[in-house]
RNA sequence: GGCCCCUUGGUCAAGCGGUUAAGACAUCGCCCUUUCACGGCGGAGACAUGGGUUCGAUUCCCGUAGGGGUCACCA
């Protein structure tokens, strides 16, 4: 009994390597062109992380010439969830993330290096582990779950490593022979890689965001084929890496630990391995501590929650790009109109500690973004968001033209508004310009310092026969303002006032107040002249009404 | 617990042996202004800690503390 005749015994119907090796040739890309991925499990809730990677990732190869795709790892059946790989790819396309490869829907996929999806691949793995075996670097393990958990309790009672490793891995030494005479019994089995590496020797290793790191080799006689005859993600990483030609690989630093274990693999195996490059983790503060955002209890880790939110993706990325590189704030304030594209990343300047997610920062930069888009984009924006999570606004937008008049009011100015951060803050923002929303709902009327009745109908009904002509410039609109206070016995300006407080029953800006406020039912609001241009003539004089009564 | 990574204001962060230790968000004050927002000006606020090395350490080395990761037939 030879490696060989052991290998045949195991994987009988697995073709040869060299079989793939042809059918997946290396890619012919130019110097210095990255090929990357972003490689999530379909376990439900896409994880903002994986975002966070995919558009770090879709920006290394674009500006290199090179190549990113999306590879669905599902070896783990037990986790997967029904719909997985549409949710992931819905995601990518909610941030507007396109790969050039991979998986495009739950069956489909594009690009020559495929299948993308793990679960689709297992000959693949198991010719790679044939391979393996009749390298002598890999062997059958029949250790049952009691005898692991028995080695297990051995090793703490005698505080030393736990794992399946030198003298503790018991059916590593078996003979070709012993091996070759259970498989045929019908014993059990799964496949381990046979390490020869030494716990009390270094390996150094450069991780392109980390920088140096020291660890000990890799001694674990890991699993590589389980009992359902999947890889392990180990295993998976170094044939599909392999295969589909990556050159750098990222992935979140809790990897960073088996980096030897993959090194290792690949030296083995005797394919070149890929740059890594380790990216930190999003974290959140919980009670004064820093932990990982989580699946499980925090709702923004989903990357679905900004889409809920109506948090623009656009702002998203933005903030993400900005932890990525802190050098983008800079860049962004120079380059106010530039696309997020155009922003030259780099890879070794990513932070190399975890950063808490900051939803107030988020908030701000979200502003920004939307006060950069035209009505037409809130408007599509909006429209979008709210025909999944607000009737009532899909309603009040479906009036185009006027909620466009709305939208565009100070917007496009040289310090343009920035009072919307998310879809959802809309409808608050302009249902007091709709008179179908204002005019027939109990309305409040907040007044500051005018606030009798009978002065208040007096402004109201002054301005309107006297002074409003729905024809002036914003200046005469003013002076008209003015001229009414004047009349009435209010200062025509602030200052005057302030200066001589016993002179006036209040000032302009009072006034003002008393207009907004009949107007609107609102303290804030955008420019007054503005708004009063969109409501028109018949509105205002029907708002007055409302108020008086 | 073993191994590994990390540690600059409340948060994100520049900084690579000599700096008055940038900037952004948040916060506070003032100004602009008919409100709010925007904008402008300004304030408060940081190198975890102890030892080295050095003429000189935020920066380099070691220890300590704190935080994080990892030790599966999960990825």
């Amino acid at each position: 009994m030879n490696y060989k005749e052991l290998a045949d015994l195991i994987f009988p119907d697995a073709k040869e390597i060299s079989y793939y090796e042809e059918k997946y040739p290396r890619r012919n890309l130019p110097e210095g062109a990255v090929v990357i991925r972003v490689a999530p499990s379909p376990t439900g809730n896409v994880h903002i992380g994986t975002i966070f990677q995919a558009m770090v990732n879709r920006k290394v190869a674009s500006q290199t010439g090179g190549v990113f795709y999306v590879r669905i790892e599902d070896t783990d059946q037990k986790r997967e969830i029904e719909g997985g790989i549409t949710q992931i790819i819905q995601s990518l396309k909610d941030f507007d993330i396109e790969a050039d490869e991979g998986m495009i829907n739950e069956t489909e996929s594009k690009g020559e290096y495929g299948p993308y999806r793990q679960s689709l691949r297992k000959d693949i793995y198991q010719a790679y582990a044939k391979y393996m075996i009749e390298l002598g670097k890999a062997y059958p393990c029949f250790a049952t779950p009691e005898e692991l958990e028995e080695i297990r309790a051995k090793q703490e009672a005698a505080k030393v490593r736990t794992g399946y490793y030198g003298v503790w891995a018991k059916y590593r030494n078996l003979s070709l022979e012993e091996m070759a005479e259970k498989i045929k019994a019908g014993v059990p089995y799964i496949v381990r890689f046979k390490s020869n590496g030494r716990e009390d020797k270094k390996i150094k290793h450069k991780d392109i965001i980390k920088g140096n790191v020291e660890f000990p080799e890799n001694d674990q006689d890991i699993v590589i084929i389980k009992s359902d005859g999947l890889p392990t993600y180990h295993f998976a990483h170094i044939v599909d890496d392999h295969l589909m030609g990556t050159t750098v690989v990222t992935r979140g630093d809790e990897w960073l630990s088996s980096v030897p274990l993959h090194l290792q693999l690949f030296q083995e195996i005797g394919f070149k391995a890929p740059r890594y490059a380790h990216t930190p983790t999003l974290l959140k503060n919980d009670n004064g501590n820093k932990r990982k955002i989580s699946k499980r209890k925090d709702p923004e880790a989903a990357a679905s929650y900004y889409q809920e939110q109506g948090i623009p993706s656009l702002a998203v990325k933005e903030y993400l790009m900005n932890i990525a590189n802190s050098s983008f704030e800079n860049w962004r304030r120079q380059n106010k109109d530039a696309s997020i594209d155009d922003f030259d990343f780099q890879l070794n300047k990513m932070s190399v500690s975890g950063a808490l997610f900051d939803m107030v920062k988020l908030n701000d930069v979200s502003k920004i973004v939307v006060s950069r888009y035209t009505a037409q984009e809130v408007y599509d924006e909006s429209m979008k968001w709210a025909e999944k999570y607000d009737n009532e606004l899909v309603e009040m937008l479906s009036n185009k033209e006027y909620s466009l008049k709305v939208l565009g009011i100070e917007r496009g100015n040289v310090k343009p508004r920035k009072d919307i951060a998310k879809w959802s803050d809309v409808k608050d923002n302009i249902i007091y310009m709709y008179d179908d929303k204002f005019l027939n709902s109990e309305q409040e009327y907040p007044y500051q310092t005018i606030n009798e009745k009978q002065e208040i109908n007096k402004i109201l009904d002054l301005y309107i026969e006297k002074y409003y002509n729905e024809n002036d410039d914003k200046q005469t609109w003013f002076d008209k303002i003015k001229e009414l206070s004047g009349e009435l016995g209010y200062a025509k300006e602030v200052k005057e006032f302030k200066a001589n407080p016993d002179m006036y029953k209040a000032h302009v800006g009072d006034v003002s107040t008393v207009l907004r406020v009949a107007l609107t039912g609102r303290t804030n609001t955008p420019d007054m002249y503005e708004i009063m241009q969109v409501l028109g003539k018949d509105s205002i004089i029907k708002r007055f009404e409302k108020a008086k009564n």
